[in-house]
DNA sequence: CGATCACTTGAACGATCGATCAGAAAACTA
DNA sequence: TAGTTTTCTGATCGATCGTTCAAGTGATCG
C-alpha cells in the first residue's frame, strides 16, 4: 500500500465505473461520447483522463467490471447449494425474463464482441476470458447435475456448456433487438428438450 | 418506368452498394466513415449524397441488400429439391464453416441488431423482417422434413424454427468474436441431438 | 507553516465527423 | 443544336470528436 500523497480523489471510482458501464452497455463504444460518459459519472473530463488514460481505457475497465459484477453473478447462481439442475433452470429463466423485458439492452460483452470482433486484441482477450468463464460455469453445473443423476449420463457436459454459451449470446442479441417473446421462450424450451435427452 | 432525363449515373449502384455493404459489415455503422465508404465504392461524396441522401440511408440500403442477397440465399438453400433435412444440414454446416473461418465477420443483420437494438425504429423494423424470414425458412424446412418423416412428429416446427434463428445469432457473434472451433461444432451437435428427438 | 503533489475545472486544441455549396461536365429531350 | 436536368469534382461548412493545456484548489508531508 503506497502512502497517500497529494489531494485525494473526490469521486467514488466504483460508482463512476458503474455509471460509465451503463452508458457503454446501452449505446456501445463508438456511439458513446466522452462528454456523455463524464456527465453520467458526474466528473469532469480531465478527471477521467487522469484516472483511466483515455476512452478506451475506461471501456476496458467497464467491460471488466461487467464481467466481475454481472457475469460472475451468473456463475455464482449456478454454483449455489441444492439441485444443480434447479440452479441451471433458475439461471436460464432469469436470462429469458431479462431478454423478454421491453427495456432489455442485451449483454455488454456480447455487444462488445459484435462491435469489435477481433480487431482490438486486448479487448478480444478479455471477452474470450469471459466467454471461457461462462462455458466453465455451464459445464460445471452440468457436471454436478450429472453426478446427482439429474441429467442423462450420455450428455457431454463441456460440449453442452459451450453450446449454452453460444445460445446465450443469441438470446442477448434477441433481447436487445426486441425479438418476440415466443422466440425466446422457444429457445429455452429447446434447451429443456436437450437436457431431457438420454 | 420514368423516362431518363439529364445525365445518367456513371457508376453501378449495385456494385457500389455491395462495396458499402462490405465496409459496414466489417466495421459496423458508427465506426465507418463516409470517406471510407466512398473510397470503397469508388465515387465522390456528393454522388453518394445525391444518390441515397445520407450515411444512414446508405446503411439501410446495405442491410436491405444483405437481406436480399445473403439471407434470402439461405432461404433458397433450405427450399431446394431433395431431402429437407439434408438441406437443413447443408445450411447448418455452411453456417458453422463460416463461423469457424478465421476471417469471419459475423452477420451484418446480427451486428446491426447488436449495435442499434431498437433505437432506430426503421432499422428495427427491417431487422425484424429479416428475423421473421429466417424463422419462416427454418420452420418451413422442418415442416417439409416432418411431412417426409425425416424428423419426429412430435417436433414443434415453428418453435424449433424460432430457436434455430436465435441460435444462428449466437453463432454469428461467436464467429465474429473468433470463438473456439469447439464451441461452434458443439452448438451444431446440440442441434443435431435436438432433431433426433422423438 | 511552507512545500509539494494530485485532483478539479473550464477553455481550447487539432482532427475528423457528416453534410453542403458552387460550378464544370455530360447526356438526355425537344 | 439549344435547353434542361442530373452527375461529377473539389473546396468548404459548422459541429463534434477525443484529447490536452493552464490555472486554481485542497489535502498531505516534512
Amino acid at each position: 500500500m503506497t502512502p497517500a500523497r497529494g489531494r485525494p480523489r473526490e469521486f467514488d471510482t466504483e460508482a463512476a465505473l458503474d455509471a460509465a458501464m451503463m452508458v457503454f452497455w446501452e449505446h456501445g463504444y463508438e456511439a458513446t461520447g466522452v462528454a456523455q460518459l463524464c456527465e453520467a459519472m458526474g466528473i469532469a473530463k480531465q478527471s477521467m483522463y487522469d484516472w483511466v488514460g483515455d476512452k478506451r481505457g475506461l471501456y476496458l475497465l467497464a467491460v471488466e467490471r461487467y464481467y466481475q459484477e454481472r457475469i460472475c453473478g451468473l456463475g455464482k447462481m449456478l454454483s449455489l447449494e441444492g439441485s444443480p439442475i434447479g440452479n441451471l433452470w433458475h439461471c436460464l429463466h432469469a436470462m429469458a425474463d431479462y431478454a423478454k423485458a421491453p427495456d432489455c439492452i442485451g449483454c455488454l460483452v456480447t455487444n462488445a464482441q459484435s462491435e469489435f470482433g477481433t480487431t482490438d486484441e486486448e479487448l478480444a482477450k478479455l471477452t474470450a476470458r469471459v466467454e471461457a468463464y461462462i462455458v466453465d460455469a455451464f459445464a460445471g453445473v452440468l457436471e454436478r447435475a450429472k453426478a446427482a443423476h439429474e441429467i442423462g449420463a450420455g450428455i457431454d457436459c463441456r460440449a453442452m456448456g459451450s453450446a449454452l454459451a453460444v445460445v446465450r449470446n443469441g438470446l442477448m442479441v434477441a433481447g436487445r433487438a426486441g425479438q418476440s417473446v415466443e422466440s425466446i421462450d422457444q429457445t429455452i424450451a429447446m434447451i429443456d428438450t436437450m437436457l431431457k435427452v438420454k
